[in-house]
DNA sequence: TGAACTATTGTAAAAACTTGCAATAAGGAT
DNA sequence: ATCCTTATTGCAAGTTTTTACAATAGTTCA
């Protein structure tokens, strides 16, 4: 299945258009398998497509988030990452090595449900960051 | 009690010095009560001390926070905000309006323990940020 | 297929944040 | 009180991220 014929529809079916700088930074995306940092976004599909410019990566990541073909995750100080948002899962990350450990949704099913009993709110299930201590940094 | 008679002892006790930078941004904290980002520590902490910049302002920040005298938390696109470290909250934020609600940690207790004994980690019971719709925006 | 509409991108500049290194000043010892 | 050590800050320059607006190029419809 090539990037095109799997997100394109995804696209149109939101209203948004097929561009060479979407497909581009998806197919870098799902290229790469784990997180990239937008930089590291940008030297990648600049390989590919040499006229892509840095306020486009930004915005097509943002853009690619919101409508959830990629997942935004935070990872340590303020810093963002970005990955093809295949299932749900969160991370678990080291605060002392940032070695991270994905965590599957479903225990996180029943706080989820609580949660939104209690506050009203409707939860994106999409994705949380606990912090902690590593068995090898306690 | 002053910020300086409150927190001196509290940086000396983890081999710190005290500075007034410190103290100052301890005082804005203090002072504001919610969240700050960083441009905006710095606007208030000029005022009191015109001396002060940027770099310190980041890294007294990333410090207060690696030390658990403030509490550095994800607010929405990789936007990082800070508060003083007042017991274990979380937060649920509305990813359309950005309207911010604090959840105790007592709901989460559970999950720490059951992610704890899976996953090795030891986890920091500091701050979570779930993402979703308020009740208003759904 | 071609024209029209407008979402999307590029450009240029600014703002936010980071880094390395030299200067300063806090805390301990004399 | 003064000196010494070194943690901490300021400076200057760099990198990353954002913004506003004009140019471009998808998509729809005739």
């Amino acid at each position: 299945m090539t990037c095109v014929s799997e997100y394109s529809p995804q696209l149109h079916a939101l209203g948004f258009r097929t561009t060479s700088q979407r497909m581009t930074i998806l197919h870098v995306l799902r290229h790469a398998g784990g997180h990239l940092s937008p930089k590291q976004v940008y030297d990648l599909a600049c390989r590919e497509m040499p006229s892509l410019t840095e306020p486009t990566i930004y915005r097509t990541l943002e853009f690619l988030a919101e409508n959830g073909l990629v997942l935004a995750a935070h990872v340590g100080n303020g810093k963002i990452v970005y990955e093809l948002s295949n299932g749900n899962h969160h991370h678990l990350i080291c605060r002392n090595c940032g070695r991270s450990l994905e965590i599957e949704h479903a225990p996180l099913q029943k706080l989820y449900r609580q949660l939104e009993s209690s506050t009203g709110y409707k939860l994106d299930s999409s994705h949380v960051t606990f912090f902690g201590l590593c068995p090898g940094c306690q």
